[in-house]
DNA sequence: TATTGTTATACTCTATAACTATA
DNA sequence: TATAGTTATAGAGTATAACAATA
């Protein structure tokens, strides 16, 4: 699969000469540019995971498990926006590799407190420094700073918006 | 790709509400931020888009060709990182609905130049102006200087490091 | 021989309806 | 009645192999 052009900030001629397209258009959106950077990092995500055997969502799942034990299925499905039906599967594989255990909920008979096991922990200990690390190479080009900001902004776009309607 | 952004979870403590998440973890990385904003972002595009019948994929193409008459199946693939054969149904569809039209390439007659029509046209004017308009609102937080060091940021990501990756 | 566009196909991801068991 | 978890399934999105026409 071809990579991504790089833009011409010249606007392009209206011939169709040139292999380059003018993408400017594009580049002026924010949806487009963080579109690209997330599939961009993801893919670098599933090189550096793929000997773990660990998917984003799973990573995540783990990674917030470390840090919430006992939370349920809903409550990860709810974080993650992952829908229940699919997070059965997921569950479930990370169950069958013994990396996580399920408890019965202290207070509701209903939802089920998922626990990592030590397995689990030291997986997810382990992917997480992975995960930072690859991070810090990519952003590399980046200043603590900058890299501070872009977190912060990209926030501002799915975090506390308030106002929200219902989707079909 | 349209994830239903429902669940932001306002801070607001409801009352049989459930207990939040600790996602500091998840929300240091500058790829699970770029996911979510491109998810909340598409979202909205969505629904704005609806009344249009556009995907994501479909505005970026007639947004291009807008801006470079006459470009390929095969620059158009290479720009927006999309399959060949997944292209196929998608001009298909552009092009029964008469918004595009295809003519022999002057110069490579196994190429087809893809070219708007009136209709393409203003449509794609259109919806472009609705985008823009719809990323203002967004962006609504941000300065603008913010939201050009944003896309400066998210570029650093994408763009320039394509030597190594074949896949996606 | 290589490239453009295409068909067929498979695999993953995401979405909806409906069931169960608890509350 | 409402919620947590589950099953089954359908629909997008994305991937590879292989072919015809042209270079």
């Amino acid at each position: 699969m071809a990579r991504a052009s790089k833009n011409t900030t010249t606007p392009s001629p209206a011939t169709p000469g040139p292999e380059q397209l003018d993408t400017s258009v594009l580049e002026a959106l924010v949806g487009y540019n963080a579109r690209r950077a997330s599939i961009a990092i993801g893919a670098e995500f599933f090189e550096r995971m793929a000997p773990y055997g660990l998917k984003q969502a799973d990573f995540s799942v783990l990674a917030l498990l470390a840090h919430n034990p006992g939370a349920t299925s809903r409550q990860l499905c709810a974080t993650l926006d992952i829908l229940p039906p699919n997070f059965v599967s997921l569950i479930a594989a990370l169950d069958r590799r013994g990396l996580i255990e399920r408890r019965p909920h202290p207070r509701d008979g209903r939802a089920v407190g998922l626990h990592l096991t030590d397995a689990g922990h030291a997986l997810a200990q382990e992917t997480e420094k992975i995960v930072v690390e690859m991070e810090s190479e990519l952003a590399g080009r980046l200043t603590e700073r900058e890299r501070t900001t872009l977190q912060r902004l990209l926030q501002k776009f799915y975090l506390g918006k308030g106002e929200k309607r219902e989707t079909r």
